[in-house]
DNA sequence: CAATTATCCGCATTCGAATGCAATAACATT
DNA sequence: AATGTTATTGCATTCGAATGCGGATAATTG
């Protein structure tokens, strides 16, 4: 028997359109879906109760029963890197066109991992995209739940899983290549966080184009992918060669930047003519006149999309296979880097 | 009568789990909830059972019921702005930390704002962190359905909201009163956004004190606080005036950093010793030494925990009035501005 | 006009956890 | 041993929308 009070708090749900409007709560229901089988009448005169009492379906409610929650999470450590927050604006406006929400998750410390994906589990989403590390027990709860994921900048070789990542190798030996070519002869450089696998495959890149190029010189110092890091780096490098490089390799734009100014303001050399200096990444300051920084910019529009695309794709069939896409990065041949 | 079939699509439920453990669904759900009644026997029995089948609960069916969703939507537009980001990351962290999760919104184009708005309540968030623009019918909706929000960077005067606020007003009062004290006389302003409120208050602020002040030779350009409208505010500047200013006042650090450098590799000027240029926020890369801003820094730290308190009091308690909080800003005396 | 089909609507149930209330067990008191 | 207390537990219902199914109505056809 149909009760009495309704509208407590205030919450207007189906019931009250429905008692409102004369018809059932499934007709009001279904008006609100697409496709469903409703006669114009019917929906215009919902519509407009519904428009009256202001109301709008109760998303939780729905994902209850429909089993989707059309909420995706995206998991992001590192705010030193300038990088990311574009990234994660992009995959908010992709996704939300799609009509999917984005249900944020930052990582401050590497060990808040585990109380993270509980959390994220609790909230039903329909899948993930991990801008973090993540070990390989981790990957196999993901798996365990169903619950469709993907790899931003972040790819395990052994591991049938999504992943979007720009072409980190190719796009440092692209650097490396510019370099050599121009006659740079002694190299550092300055790698990010050792966990960072974006990191490695950077330096890793960059070491092994320059022993495939016979270069002799080459010193490794590591950073942190912050400004200050790459200020230090540099100095680190003159302090261990007793003479600064021709060429500083930073396997970021973040640390390239402090590494230029670290010259020019605390050395006193002048960049590129004393000294050539490269990044990673393309961020927005790269661009900017004082540094006009030879580097790679991550096609992170496509490097979005796919992301957005493969996760989608995998929610509404989840028998896609694991795909691993690869972007090549684009070269930006700046002022800070002498490429005669 | 209990049902054969479960465990079906793959998900593990409380009915799982008591089936199990051979107990009640009520017990289960009294297991997770931490003051509820239950003996340690029951617990540790549940929990073991929960842990062997990897349960969860579900926050979606929890939400339903307790018409409590522990998320939050945080409204941002404005990628321009460097300072953005930053603001983001610490809310998530600080909501997070106490149990709330953000469901991230982001605004490209103003006119979205509308079905955005739809969204946002659909999803039942518990508050809203808005760091958009907002109409007063925005408002109007936003009072009526009841759920706690406040404006970041963004008051009305004239309204009964909550807002937490960096003083504007203030920080330019400061940057004015400092560039006159060291002799400046003909200024230059660079603005935001018209329908930026954050830019009105400090250019209105700039103007004001340099009105008390008397000086005479003040300028008046826009931008739309990108790097690019810095520079060719600067330009602007220079054809209105038909010679530089002594000083630039800017909304935001970016553009103050555009500025400097179109004085420096665009028109071969000195900053700070033929140009002053100050800017406002105090974003990272404000502070690297080829720009070294003078500027005021906004709290964020305080700003956002501020945000937050102020939302999950008033989740907690609907009744609490309405509160401005207005920080100061720090002032940073950079090199960019000559301050004899 | 009857027969057939298509269209539309409502009933009843479902999703998964929380909770008031009542029943029971465990324990203390005299 | 009988009674009173208190700590636990289970039952039944609730949150709000979606949907399969059967029935009612309207449209189409012969």
């Amino acid at each position: 028997m149909p009760d009495v009070k309704r509208r407590d708090g205030h919450r207007v749900t189906s019931y009250d359109v429905a008692r409102q409007a004369g018809v059932s709560q499934s007709a009001v229901s279904r008006c609100f879906k697409p496709g469903a089988s409703v006669s114009k009448k019917m929906r215009a005169r919902v519509m407009k109760v519904a428009d009256d009492l202001s109301y709008q379906p109760n998303a939780i409610a729905r994902s209850l029963i429909t089993r989707r929650s059309n909420m995706v999470a995206v998991v992001i450590s590192q705010q030193t890197n300038l990088y990311y927050p574009e990234v994660l604006v992009q995959l908010s406006q992709r996704f939300s066109e799609r009509g999917v929400r984005v249900l944020l998750f930052t990582l401050e410390h590497e060990s808040d991992i585990d109380v993270l994906y509980d959390q994220i589990f609790q909230y039903q989403v329909d899948g993930v995209v991990e801008a973090a590390r993540l070990s390989g027990e981790q990957i196999d709860l993901m798996e365990r739940r169903g619950i469709p994921f993907v790899f931003y900048n972040r790819s395990l070789k052994d591991r049938r899983v999504n992943s979007v990542c720009c072409d980190q190798t190719a796009g440092e030996r692209w650097l490396v290549n510019r370099l050599v070519a121009a006659g740079h002869q002694t190299f550092g450089l300055i790698s990010g966080p050792e966990d960072s696998w974006v990191s490695v495959e950077r330096t890793q890149g960059a070491l092994e184009r320059l022993q495939e190029l016979d270069v002799k010189s080459v010193t490794v110092v590591s950073g942190d992918y912050s400004y200050e890091s790459g200020a230090s780096g540099l100095l680190e490098l003159k302090n261990k060669l007793g003479k600064l490089p021709d060429a500083v390799v930073c396997a970021n734009d973040v640390m390239a930047i402090g590494c230029m100014d670290a010259a020019r303001y605390r050395l006193g050399v002048k960049v590129p003519d004393d000294l050539s200096v490269v990044g990673f990444d393309g961020v927005g300051p790269a661009q900017w006149q004082s540094y006009d920084l030879t580097t790679v910019r991550q096609p992170v529009g496509r490097m979005t999309a796919a992301a957005v695309s493969m996760i989608l794709e995998r929610v509404e069939d989840p028998e896609i296979p694991p795909e691993k896409r690869t972007f090549s990065g684009i070269l930006v041949d700046g002022g800070s880097a002498r490429l005669v």
